[in-house]
DNA sequence: ATGGCTTATTGTATAAGA
């Protein structure tokens, strides 16, 4: 089974790049954050054309998360549980007895906003309630976009960023405590090639450049480990025309 | 070099992203 995650930054101008992908990568499950859009504006029709039904929890304008799946989608959960949040950025759902979650982390904004604390306490909430996700799916998956690098050479830059937002000591031990529940990070299990990145800004070519970060990622559990097969990054939607900021992570497992 | 793009909004400047 093939498994992607990409923040596409805006569904409702990025579908026609999200149609060709999956019609090109034919994925099994790929995860969708920042649609910005409402439940009633989801293609939801247009995506079932393509051979996918899909799960959404939007809202206007920002975040927003859909699961899009070739296999039927069971036990829909929106959001983190007993966590009081009015932005849209959970689903989980299971799939082929895979438990799935989509995530869109918090970005932070600056180390000294509330953005951050909002970002660290949001995480501390997802380690929680994965903690007892964990023993009632012990076959789970977290992706999406984390807004968090988890080591210096996920950074174009370590130097330039040390302090920053996606690199700070505070969001990368909360990443570190994610693995600590027995996740594992999908990429890493690979060789891969040096300054692999998932985003890449808009500003000062970027992406041409290579000034990216590894922010996008693929967590599975202790017992999906054993059964991966592949994982990469497909930059060749970043090169097409108003391309999203990010790019796809993907993961094959048996 | 703290900017630089891109998105959405009942817009024509602002907020947010990362």
């Amino acid at each position: 089974m093939k498994f992607a995650t990409w923040n596409v930054n805006s569904l409702n101008v990025r579908l026609p790049h999200v149609l060709d992908w999956v019609r090109n990568n034919q994925p099994d499950v790929l995860c969708l954050q920042e649609t910005k859009q409402e439940d009633s504006k989801f293609p939801y029709e247009a995506l079932l054309e393509a051979g996918y039904e899909s799960a959404h929890i939007g809202q206007k304008t920002y975040n927003g998360v859909a699961i899009l799946s070739r296999h039927p989608i069971m036990d829909i959960q929106r959001n983190i549980p007993n966590f009081e949040d009015d932005q849209q950025r959970i689903l989980a759902a299971t799939i082929n007895g895979i438990r799935v979650i989509c995530a869109y982390i918090p970005n932070g904004q600056a180390v000294d906003s509330d953005k951050y604390q909002y970002k660290i306490r949001w995480l501390d909430a997802l380690n929680a309630w994965l903690k007892t996700e964990l023993i009632s799916h012990p076959k789970l998956m977290l992706l999406g976009d984390y807004n968090i690098a988890p080591e210096d050479r996920d950074c174009h830059d370590p130097v330039a960023w040390i302090g920053q937002v996606l690199v700070s000591p505070a969001e990368r031990l909360a990443f570190q405590n994610l693995l600590k529940l027995g996740l594992h990070d999908s990429f890493r299990l690979f060789e891969q090639a040096e300054k692999s990145f998932s985003w890449w800004d808009y500003r000062m070519m970027g992406f041409r450049r290579n000034f990216g970060m590894r922010i996008d990622h693929i967590l599975v559990s202790d017992l999906l480990k054993p059964r991966c097969l592949s994982a990469y990054i497909d930059k060749f939607p970043r090169k097409l025309e108003r391309p999203s900021d990010h790019t796809p992570v993907v993961l094959e497992i048996t």
